[in-house]
DNA sequence: TAGATTGTTAATCGATTAACAATC
DNA sequence: TAGATTGTTAATCGATTAACAATC
């Protein structure tokens, strides 16, 4: 069998994903069993026909006259964005945002594993974060080689970054989840930023237009 | 003075403007005085045409032959974002997440004051963390009433989201900072998601893909 | 079959990029 | 003045939406 070569997919769809998915594990709760794009994009504010769209461009996952099945649905686009697989994490920086992914169990549920806790810092190394003790971070290099490491969460400040961004390079780190301020592009490794700050300036634009009104 | 129509600006656009800021600070603190769109884009990865038309749609920060000054223009960006204004918020929910924001510093020198913590659960209710006391949730609404909150941050589960939209909604709290997986709509208050899940299963996606080549 | 709803093409809309005249 | 670089228009590109034939 010849794979048809792989047309493409826009961020703007990736981003969807997650929520179409989101949706279907509600519906699948509620003991719901088919949908049909308009009422799934009523529910997610986004027009049915993008809805058809985005699935489309993976494949046929819906029957016309019947809708999506929503159990089949939800289990495709796992498949696609990978999440039915085990992915191994670490947290490099055992501060505020550290401790609160280390502690956070929901991800474990999603595939995320988080396997170990960084620090740099004399007062964290040892000390016990959830189910992990704080390691130190100079064996950070030795840990990713020797276990496998698809993921480091990055949660330290601004002039840590780029450090450890050559330790994922040379250790072959797969992805890069970025907290921190630092602005990180990198050819070889994947990197998803949450600039919680640029978040906040985003909102803070529209709410000073609000007062205007 | 008569204003001209506001044209509007895209999402886009503002979702950038945070980002041109932050390098401003950091070239103002190397003491760069002026720069080019040319230059500033390669520090970003953005097109030197995309930063002049951005910035343009606010008004003409620039000289020709010569380029932006540094400080002039950050301290226009910070008041087209209206981070130069204090804003108040409040964050509800004191779990992993709720004590990450209340403990970390950095909000309140970009300009946004962490007021108050609160949580429903008995057990939580009294604690300190950081500065702030934690508060019974009940007495929400009448905080937010008494105390102008312009931000209301929700680390909360997602059961307990819609309650506390409806209380964000009837107080005219401006805007909600959601973390929690709740998806949120509301045609009062603004909304601003962060979605770690989602964000970890973009992150996937193209890991998985990564590995199959 | 008739009705519903998909899959898919075509039209529209908006955002990005290129190009260049204006001007410091 | 000559060189550099903006402001701004026009061209391109890509994403969203509408429309409808296919089909369950």
């Amino acid at each position: 069998m010849i794979e048809p070569t792989q047309k493409r997919i826009s961020d703007a769809i990736i981003r969807r994903l997650p929520r179409y998915y989101k949706q279907l594990c509600d519906l699948e709760a509620a003991g719901v069993d088919h949908i049909s794009s308009q009422s799934l994009g009523e529910r997610l504010e986004v027009k049915a026909s993008q809805i058809r769209q985005d699935l489309n461009s993976f494949g046929g996952f819906g029957q016309q006259g019947y809708g999506y099945p929503v159990s089949d649905l939800k289990t495709r686009i796992a498949k696609i964005l990978h999440i039915d697989k085990q992915w191994r994490v670490v947290i490099v920086g055992a501060g505020n945002i550290g401790k609160a992914l280390a502690n956070y169990g929901e991800f474990g549920k999603e595939g995320f594993e988080i396997a170990a806790l960084f620090d740099s810092s004399p007062s964290m190394i040892g000390k016990r974060v959830g189910n992990l003790e704080v390691q130190d971070s100079k064996t950070l290099a030795e840990y990713i080689t020797k276990n496998n490491v698809d993921i480091m969460a990055l949660s330290v400040p601004q002039n840590a970054a780029k450090e450890l961004m050559q330790i994922a390079e040379k250790t072959n780190v797969g992805a890069v989840w970025n907290f921190s301020p630092a602005d990180i592009f990198s050819p070889n490794v994947i990197v998803e930023n949450i600039h919680l700050t640029d978040s906040l300036m985003a909102l803070s634009y529209h709410l000073g237009n609000k007062e205007k009104q």
